[in-house]
DNA sequence: TCCAGCATATATCTTTCCGATATATACAAT
DNA sequence: ATTGTATATATCGGAAAGATATATGCTGGA
């Protein structure tokens, strides 16, 4: 899904700024499903207005920077459909965590403890505002993306919480062997 | 996670060429985790050369292109482990799937049940080869991860079994009310 | 009260990365 | 015989990420 793609949803479901796009992916609705960054919105949005598939209204406003809203044309919304129609790429996940844990071994157990634990935080706390269900730009997918957003999160969540002390022992278990 | 680190990770596990290392992110344990490309890879590979952090013997195979084999220095292996132990960033994840979704409203409900389908057949397909647990490059974290991947993996295809129908059905019945 | 920090808002620059492609060969299957 | 797949390295061009620059108002703590 190129960045002109991820605009284009965002601005279908509402006419949207640069910075309103770009918060789209990191508190709404969108956050956990696609990342995106300035240095990919801004040149991408020109690339869009450029092509016809958004229309850009400035907005003097007048005790800050102009806003630049965007709101999608009838072209736009074809664009959309058919880039939502080709067949969805693989997902892409990377996980510095992960990465850690398999090289656990490499690493003095208390520092393997301690990641475990912000990590079990981390998700508590991305449960209890995922609950709240506070933000969304709510369109229709939105319920059913955010339900199997919670369900994944509880599931990685019991995993780390009911495997954390066994492999712990078996991390200082090893490195006892070793020392003996 | 930057790609020399990904490289100098797989390496402490036991000597490796380019294409090996690339095999390690597409069919060994680190399947799912991260993922890179020849175009950073053999670059890491040459800069990681430079730095004394691997040292390269290059075999000639008789009926084979010659076989670049990297091993991780003292020095190496001092690297990884400042890297392992720096704060690890935020997981990234990508899904065009999930992008899609949100926006099922605007597609076919066919189109949405069909890319549904797939998708669950790709998570049983998967689960079926973790299951049989072949491929790995057996780290000692190497289970933990895999225990996980495979704990996630089951919640998700479990609540796209249990979700599909109802909300096809909402898709489909939206769609009705707007045509009447 | 003053100043720091945060939120709003756009833009660009550099580094890195991804995907495609080129090259070469052996082996298996059709 | 020919197609496809696996082994193996390398590089190019375009896209994206992350950091930084700029400007300003509001809010909260020292």
């Amino acid at each position: 899904m190129d960045t002109k793609t991820l605009c284009l949803g965002v601005i279908s479901l509402g006419a949207a700024s640069g910075y309103e796009i770009k918060k789209a992916f990191e508190e709404d609705g969108l956050n956990h499903i696609y990342h995106t960054s300035y240095g990919s919105i801004y040149p991408a949005l020109t690339a869009l207005t450029e092509e016809g598939l958004v229309i850009c209204s400035e907005m003097a406003q007048a005790k800050r920077p102009d806003k630049k809203v965007y709101s999608i044309t009838e072209a736009g919304r074809g664009a959309l459909l058919e880039a939502l129609s080709a067949p969805p790429a693989e997902d892409k996940f990377r996980s510095d965590f992960l990465f850690i844990m398999f090289f656990a071994h490499l690493l003095p157990p208390s520092s393997v403890a301690k990641l475990i634990d912000q990590r079990i935080a981390w998700y508590e706390q991305n449960l209890a505002k995922m609950g709240a269900g506070g933000d969304c730009i709510c369109s229709k997918g939105d319920a059913f993306v955010h339900g199997m957003g919670v369900a994944v999160y509880s599931s990685a969540l019991e995993y780390l919480k009911s495997h954390r002390q066994a492999f712990l022992d078996q991390l200082s278990g090893a490195s006892r062997l070793v020392a003996e």
